[in-house]
DNA sequence: AGCATGACGTTACTTGCGGTAACAGCAGTC
DNA sequence: GACTGCTGTTACCGCAAGTAACGTCATGCT
């Protein structure tokens, strides 16, 4: 009685069974959100609940391993974008596209690296606030921060002011993302044009409108 | 025996005991996070849970009536600086500085409404995924977007353009607060100022670095 | 061979939380 | 005085996270 078909032999199976359990998890995950049970994972694994506890600790552990690695492979294709060889209005566009195309594709996937709900019986309360916030958007603002500081002059302080507009840019991506996902008011490319433009200082050049509020 | 001192005796008893079941619940939320146990907020306010129940209907309830709450008064806080009468770019540093000043003093409360970590025991997968998110992202977005379209001239498309950039601002505004409450890397007006310069374009005027790493 | 180690797997349990009966006192009110 | 409606209670259900204790088979050491 022999495993049905392994990918490869050229792993142990430890690592091999690993890799077989997130699979199952990820399935269960994309079809019932982060509220899936390790019951319901470990079923859909074939197996019962304490091996699951035996691989990864806690549920947090195994979430952790899930998130890991679709988030690498968002931030291996947001690279990619950030790489092109082309000017920079047009790679800041790629790498809108890219993003907003990827939550397009697998809105659960993202629902799901967004928003862990995490819970641990033992968190200390008050100095660490923001740590609990989804790791894929503190990923992606230190990388983009990084990217910015290597390519962009910007003068003294570089270095904070880079990855200030880091996450400030990340997270106008993510919300506006967030926001378009669900209400599907315009097109993607309306979009990506848009939040290049803002990001182009439009907001600054534009006049105001006649008549203000405020007068 | 009578109430300590009650704020007004102009309301009915009812609406009352909801406001003080509702400090109660502030409380413990600002102690123990968003897991706070209903057992502990009913235990409080000196009660047992089913009273939570009948006033709330779930858990989901009492926490949607506690962001309420704080929801409006950061929103009313965000509308003053907004209208502030001075030019846009002092307004908008101004708001930008509220923010940040209002998630500083209290960041229990600011982590409370932007991880609601909600569950229904009973959700549709798939067609709605945005929605859970936090809510005050949302109603910011949205109002931002109002105030750009009302004063600001964008030409054809304004209003889709206008309610774009408000939740593409917010969201840059949320990241880089959420990013700076936790890891403090430079002092608020610093980051009020450089969160600026992003919106003013700066990033499309800098010039590139010497040495890309494209070429 | 004999035996220890350790990975894989199980059943059955504890703990804790959200949520819900079912019941008890205590206004007012017709 | 009984009816209604509010306050409050204890005691329970269902369910999910996490654990304990046990069984089983392969490997490798002496």
């Amino acid at each position: 009685m022999d495993i049905a078909h392994r990918t490869t032999d050229q792993q142990t199976p430890a690592e091999q069974r690993r890799r077989e359990l997130l699979e199952a998890a990820d399935r269960v995950v994309l079809r019932d959100g982060p509220k899936a049970s390790m019951n319901a994972i470990a079923a859909e694994a074939g197996i019962t609940k304490p091996i699951l506890y035996r691989h990864f600790g806690d549920k947090g552990g195994l979430y952790r391993a899930l998130a890991t690695r679709h988030t690498d492979a968002l931030l291996a294709s947001l690279r990619a974008s950030l790489d092109a060889p082309a000017d920079r209005r047009r790679r800041v566009e790629a790498t809108l596209d890219t993003y907003l195309a990827s939550i397009e594709a697998m809105p659960q996937v993202y629902r799901f690296l967004m928003h862990p709900a995490e819970e641990s019986h033992q968190t200390e309360q008050g100095f660490d606030v923001g740590r609990h916030s989804a790791p894929l958007l503190r990923r992606m603002g230190e990388e983009l921060g990084q990217v910015i500081a290597e390519r962009v002059d910007l003068g003294p302080a570089a270095e904070a002011q880079a990855r200030i507009w880091g996450h400030g840019i990340v997270g106008m991506m993510h919300a506006a993302g967030d926001w378009w996902l669900g209400e599907r008011p315009c097109s993607r490319a309306e979009l990506v044009k848009s939040l290049a433009d803002l990001l182009w200082g439009r907001l600054a050049e534009a006049d105001d409108r006649p008549g203000g509020p405020g007068f």
